[in-house]
Parts: structure tokens; sequence; C-alpha cells
RNA sequence: GGCCUCAUCGUCUAGCCUGGUCUAGGACAGCGGGUUUUCAUCCCGCUAACUUGGGUUCGAAUCCCAAUGAGGUCACCA
């Protein structure tokens, strides 16, 4: 049988960290089997619904590679009238029942809720359709990620409901039907869902159909404050992310190993790659928190690993308007091992599109300068031909490198720590490095 | 508060299912050193963990129970 696997956001915003990590692991689970993905919008709750959002969440999808082999908004099916039909079934069965009672809004009642809806015997033949839930069962799944049975005493199980008095469903009865009908085979989420996961699991059999597996993933915790990831007090949007100056592998790769991991602990996977090892049993029990330090080492890695012409559109977007590909890779070599994010790029490799301005040299850091302007009008224009003349200048004058090369890099560069110091002025050229040596001189 | 889940270095984790090979392994971060005209890369090394208490057993990080701690959830939101 083929893995079916879902990944089913609401449409209320950009997509978060969680949200990307449920994705790619939906995903490396279906296509290590050669299986089917699937993007199904859940709209089911028109005021929460942002607009534009539906269209961010793919667009953000596909740049990390996690292409869907199909598409569905429930908004769409919904009018077709499967979900009314499906909760209209259920109250033939007797296994849900019509109400009327207004609805309750989240803690509005404390925490008493009210497990069994007054309407249940009540016979009612319109209203917001509820779930019938039966009395003294033990109510159990297997949960593929953690790798154990789950299960609820039914009394503990409160009327859920299934078809709002709007016609629309709820995600219990909405994501239930759909499970089913798109033949999903494993039903991947987030640990949020394991306490109304009981309301499933008697939708699911109610139902009717093939049990689809299901499996928890644990929560990203904040670093700051230990609780679940919010949107409010962390930035969680993926977007930011990439804003940031991280690539999208790096992101992809540190998310996928916050709550998996293989066997042999491995821990740089391109998506193929991860595709290619993916295995449930790596899920982790507990959950991570959401530290960026790794995250910027994998970012340091994608970043050297990638060939100068890859960066150079990343690269691009961090240089000014007016400089040449051709500039920009002769620079890229240079900075690749020294930046960490790409923002980096515009403090490190500055001074290769404007003089350096404010620097101050002392009166050493002159005669420095007044030997290398000397050596470096006349000596060959090559790195080999820089750096015998100017080692042997400072020879001659009992000078120590440090010191000498410093002064020179200050006034080229306008920073104490630069790239390679030959191949700057090599790529600013003669003129322009002698320009900014007499300037130099000239304060 | 009820219900559910979880508990190995600061962090991500391997080991746990199928007890002994674990004086607990790797990675990130930190610290120290080497290479380097700066910085970074790269290389070498160091610091650092089985929540506690009971059991079971010849033997427990590994199995069982409890306590403690942490997280989640309790809507006609998903």
């Amino acid at each position: 049988m083929v893995v079916r696997t879902r990944f089913a956001p609401s449409p209320t915003g950009f997509l978060h960290i969680g949200g990307l990590r449920t994705a790619l692991y939906a995903y490396a689970l279906a296509k290590h089997d050669g299986g089917d993905f699937i993007l199904r919008i859940e709209d089911t709750d028109q005021k929460r619904e942002v607009a534009g959002a539906t269209e961010a969440l793919q667009k953000i999808l596909q740049k990390f590679g996690l292409q869907w082999d199909e598409f569905y908004i429930q908004s769409e099916r919904q009018k077709s009238g499967i979900y009314q039909k499906a909760a209209e079934k259920l109250v033939e069965e007797g296994h849900a029942f019509y109400c009327q009672c207004e609805a309750r809004n989240a803690h509005t009642d404390g925490y008493s809720t009210v497990l069994r809806d007054p309407c249940r015997d009540k016979n009612l033949t319109s209203g917001a359709i509820k779930l019938r839930v039966p009395d003294n069962e033990t109510i159990s799944y297997h949960d593929f990620a953690h790798k154990k049975d789950i299960s609820w005493d039914s009394n503990t199980v409160y009327d859920a409901t299934l078809l709002k008095s709007d016609r629309f469903p709820t995600y219990a009865l909405a994501a239930m039907v759909d499970d089913l009908d798109m033949k999903v085979t494993h039903i991947l989420r987030g640990h949020d869902w394991l306490p109304s996961t009981p309301i499933h699991l008697l939708v699911l059999k109610y139902l009717g159909g093939d049990m689809p597996k299901i499996g928890h993933l644990t929560d990203i915790l904040s670093a700051e404050t230990g609780k679940k990831l919010s949107k409010r007090r962390d930035s969680v949007f993926c977007e930011q992310f990439l804003e940031q100056g991280y690539l999208p592998e790096a992101l992809l790769n540190f998310v996928a190993l916050l709550g998996w991991a293989p066997k042999d602990n491995r821990e740089l996977f391109t998506l193929p790659e991860l595709v290619e090892h993916f295995d449930a049993k790596g899920f982790q029990d507990a959950n991570p928190r959401f530290f960026l330090d790794k995250l910027k080492w994998f970012n340091g890695q994608y970043l050297r690993k990638k060939s100068d012409e890859e960066l150079l559109p990343f690269i691009r977007q961090q240089a000014p308007k007016d400089a040449s590909d051709k500039l920009l890779l002769q620079i890229i070599p240079l900075v690749k091992t020294r930046i960490s994010l790409l923002s980096d790029f515009a403090t490190l490799a500055n001074f290769f599109f404007t003089r350096p301005v404010g620097v101050t040299l002392s009166g050493e850091d002159k005669s420095y300068l007044k030997v290398a302007e000397v050596v470096l009008k006349t000596c060959d224009w090559t790195k080999e031909g820089i750096e015998t003349k100017l080692l042997e200048s400072v020879k001659a004058n009992s000078w120590k490198n440090m010191g000498f090369f410093a002064a020179l890099r200050l006034a080229t560069t306008g920073a104490k720590v630069s790239p390679p110091l030959t191949e700057s002025m090599l790529i600013l050229g003669r003129d322009e490095t002698l320009t900014r040596v007499a300037q130099g001189l000239s304060r």
C-alpha cells in the first residue's frame, strides 16, 4: 500500500517553523516510500482566514522544495456538501445529534467543560451537530511517532461539535472526512492535537473506512521561555529567517533535526538525502528547544558547500545594485568562509564598493604606508609580486609583519579585520589601492 | 484543576525496544592549542549529562512503580 501523507495548514498567516517541520516530515515519510504528499488548506473557519495566505504558503513550501502531488481546499470541497452529508449520516446512525445550545467560547466557563451535552437526548432535527461520545469505553490507538499505545476513558471525552450552525464543519469532522476520502495512510501532526485525538478516533471509526495511522510530533519550545513556540513572543516565521540571510537548505536541515534523528546520528542532509534516509523510528519523544546556534553552523556549512555561481543570486541581494556579476564572482570566494549569514556580506565586503571613510592612522602606521606606497607603485601586480616585494621591505626595515600589514589593511579596507589583503587589493586594482593608501597618508 | 505526553552534557541527540561491550558516543556552543600578514575556514585537544526514590535482577541509562519537574490541552479555532 502506497504511503499518502498530508500537510493541512489553515490559511491564517505565514508558515512558521513548526509548520515547516511538520510538512517536511510528512513529505519525507511519503517520498521515502515513493508515496504521495498532499497539501490541503483547512479554511472552514471563515472568520480567521487571511487573504493571500494560501498563496504565500504554497510559495514558501516550494522554496524549500516541498512539492505536493495533490492540492485541496476545504471550503471548495464543502460546496459539494460532503461534510454535511457525513454529519447527517452520523446522526442517522445514532453517533451524533442535533444541538441548539448557544455556542461556547474558549475558557468562558473556566475549566468546567460540559462533557455530556444537554441536547444529546432531545431528538432535535436541526441545529449544530455534535458527536455522541459513548460511555464507559476505552478509546485507544497506536501512535506511530511515539511508538506506543495511548488511550482514554471515554467518560473524559466531551461531545464535540462536528458541524457548526453555519453548516461549516469543524476540524474534527472535515479533517477526518478528508483523510478518509483522500486515503491518507499516515496522519502526522503537532502535539497540540493529541488531547483531541479520542474525538477524531471516534469520528474515524463511525465514518468507516481504512483507519489511518496517527503520529504526533513534539512541540518546539522557545529558547527564552521554554514554552511552545508562539507567533506573538518568538520570531517563528520561515520568511523571516530567509530574510535574515539563512539559506533555505540550512533552515530545512536544522529543522529536520529538531525532533527527528537517524540512528547513526548523521547531521548533514539535503532534502533528497533526508528522503532517502527518513525513518519513522527516528521521531523524538521529548520536546526540543529552539536554540539558533546550530542553525548558524548549518548555514555556514551550506554556504561553503555551494559553488560561487550558486551563491551569486543570494549575494547579489546583499550587494549594491550596480555591482557586476564579474566583480561579485571575484569577491565571493574571499568571503565565503568568513560569513555565517548572508547578511554579513554587507559589512565584510562593503569596502569593495565604497572607499573607507573616517579612518585615522597613527604616525607609525603612516611610516609603514609610505614604504608600502613605493612598493605598490612598482611591483608586479600579481599575488606573488605584491607579497614578495612587500615582505622584502618589511624585512629590510626590521619591522614586524603584523603591524605593517595591519596598517595597509586599515588603509585599503577601512577595517582591522577583512578578507585576505593581497587578493582584495588585486580586485580593487592598482590605481584604487594606491588612491586609498594616499588617502590614508593624507589624514 | 481534569485529561494527555515527556524526562541523557548549556543545546540537538546516539544508546533504551532485544539489561552486561556505557569509566555513556557524536554534533553545536564554550575553552585551550596548531595552521594563517587580520579574521574566518581547516586540524588537534579539553570542560560537560543518565531528575530523585523505591523495586526486579548476579547486573539497570536501559524493565516496573512512585515522586518531582517540564510541556500540551480543556471552543459551534484550526
